[in-house]
RNA sequence: CGGGCUGUGGCUCAGCUUGGUAGAGCGCCUGGUUCGGGACCAGGAGGCCGUGGGUUCAAAUCCCACCAGCCCGACCA
């Protein structure tokens, strides 16, 4: 980093010096969310729900494009429900609230206190496998009821050790969807259909780039076949897991009783598949495009597009100012970005100097626009770009401006997925030995980890027992094993042993 | 859930060792000068010091219990 001392970040500390620290203080300077009274659980701001609601309306305009249709399941799930899957009840029970009573009374204290115990405890949903399965196993009776392809937007609730801000809460947000089909082949088509819906999501409205495989055996959701993730790497060369979609062959079937007759007439186990994204998403925006100077959100989806900033140093030219500005602001609304108008601000609050021009760089909103009086005489705006240095200004005719807005959105957009892209290759290595790979994840100051290690491309025997030595070595995990790969056989790097292909590894979040 | 630390205006913290009735900076409000890169000056509001009990003439300060939070470990989208 070649900051002067002098040159003042908008968010302490900067990411090189403490990177989870820097994450916090732009959620808290991006008035995108804070923590709330309930440990665990968050407030979502306006700028931090319209990003998510920007998330969602996409999403679901694609999930119908897809044939899907969006309906709402409970959120309590009956204890005798959730204890039908083995490895799935094994894989959230540590993690559920239950609710045990419905009533509250005062005591002879004042206080109040739970009163009347449930007959059966009732769990918040972890996530909603089995109570959408118990309802499908009344809605499916024969081949010609199927496919189901059902996605549901909720709440769900994991009781988390360690909360952060949307990477990790109690309560979080997401879209679950839940289907049925007839056949194995159909099933993993759709799980398929899915996490390239989810990859095309990423790339062209976050400006994620990832890489998508299957996880392995041990990583893998409970009670799945099978896994597939997409993996993105953030600025400090972690990875993080920006959606999944899982095969689930016929075990929630078996467990919920899905059955159908088949076209031989025989009865037979419906084939699922569930798949999710996350508020999560939103804390890796944050930490895939953020900057010292807070957030930097991709055009497609940031709440505003382009604010206006009005300057009014002498009160005589107020009213032509706000005027121009106004009249812009209608000019840009009338346009279309991607698949929805221009949105645009005008902030006319009463806010001395940079204030609010710092207010607006923290949002990470991609096009300041300044006028001010010399700006009015010649009929010019002066334009930031959120993806250039904050100090860089252009100053252009306001029709210029008004004609080039699109383009220098879509430009943004393409700037910040051509950075995350570069960023990315730039931190991937093949590693061929065991000390190689030691040694790009070990850090150089242990007491003060610096941002080190990244993705790493290596051979691996297969086996769970390479996987957990790893992970308590290094902290280190395999992130994915790839679908398109095209890595030659090899060697496992820990073992010798041969190695039909390689894996990514990588520290995660 | 185990180990360590911390609870004092909205935020960050000082005061506690050596008890004597509460402070700073930031933020907020008002007025003025400012405003094109995070402004300045003046004035002001805001706290039963986490909760409960104990010791004492007197507790933010000492003692006990509880609660909450943070950090470190096992889990996770």
């Amino acid at each position: 980093m070649s900051n002067s001392a002098a040159t003042k970040t908008a968010i302490t500390p900067r990411r090189d010096e403490d990177f989870p620290e820097w994450y916090q203080q732009v959620i808290r300077a991006a008035e995108l969310a804070e923590p709330s009274d309930v440990r665990g659980c968050m407030v979502i701001r306006p700028w931090g729900y319209g990003i998510w609601e920007n998330m969602q309306r996409q999403l679901d305009a694609m999930f119908r494009a897809t044939g899907h249709r969006n309906a709402y399941f409970p959120l309590f799930i009956p204890l005798s429900y959730f204890a039908k899957e083995a490895e799935h009840v094994e894989g959230f029970a540590k993690e559920c609230a239950v609710v045990t009573h419905t009533r509250l009374e005062v005591d002879a204290d004042g206080k109040m206190k739970p009163a009347s115990a449930l007959t059966e405890p009732l769990v918040v949903r972890p996530t909603s496998e089995t109570i959408i399965g118990a309802t499908y196993a009344k809605w499916v009776q024969s081949y010609r009821d199927l496919p189901i392809l059902i996605n549901q937007w909720a709440n769900v609730v994991r009781w988390e050790m360690r909360p952060r801000l949307f990477l990790r809460t109690t309560e979080f947000l997401w879209q679950e969807g839940h289907t049925v089909h007839e056949t194995e082949a159909e099933a993993r088509t759709e799980t398929r259909l899915i996490l390239d819906l989810y990859e095309r999501f990423v790339r062209d409205y976050l400006a994620i780039p990832v890489f998508t495989g299957a996880k392995s055996e041990s990583e893998k959701f409970p009670g799945a076949v099978e896994t597939l993730t997409l993996e993105a790497m953030v600025q400090d060369r972690k990875a993080i897991q920006a959606g999944t979609s899982h095969f689930l062959g016929q075990n929630f079937a078996r467990a919920s009783g899905i059955q159908f007759q088949n076209r031989e007439g025989k009865q037979e186990f419906g084939w699922t598949t569930s798949w999710g994204m996350t508020t999560r998403l939103v804390g890796t925006l944050v930490m895939m495009h953020g900057d010292d100077d807070g957030l930097v959100l991709p055009p497609r989806i940031a709440p505003t597009h382009i604010v206006i900033l009005p300057i009014i140093p002498k009160e005589d030219t107020r009213v032509r100012i706000l005027e121009t500005c106004d009249a812009l602001a209608l000019q840009l609304r009338g346009k279309q970005f991607g698949d929805s108008p221009i949105e645009v601000e005008v902030d006319r609050r009463d806010l001395g100097g940079g204030v609010k021009n710092w207010e607006w760089i923290k949002k990470g909103v991609p096009i300041r626009v300044e006028i001010g009086p010399r700006d009015l005489e010649k009929d010019a705006v002066t334009v930031s770009r959120r993806d250039q240095p904050i100090k860089s200004k252009e100053s252009m005719s306001i029709q210029e401006f008004a004609a080039q807005a699109q383009e220098m959105l879509m430009s943004i957009q393409k700037n910040l997925y051509d950075r995350a892209r570069k960023f990315q290759e730039e931190n991937m290595r093949v590693i061929e030995s065991k000390k190689e790979f030691y040694d790009f994840f070990t850090p150089k100051n242990p007491a003060k980890p610096e941002i080190h290690g990244g993705f790493a491309l290596a051979h691996w025997n297969g086996s769970r027992e390479i996987e957990e030595q790893i992970k308590n070595d290094l902290k280190v995990t395999i992130r994915a094993i790839l679908l398109d790969d095209s890595s030659e056989p090899g060697q496992c790097v820990f073992t010798g042993e041969p190695s039909g292909r390689r894996v990514i590894w990588a520290k995660s979040y």
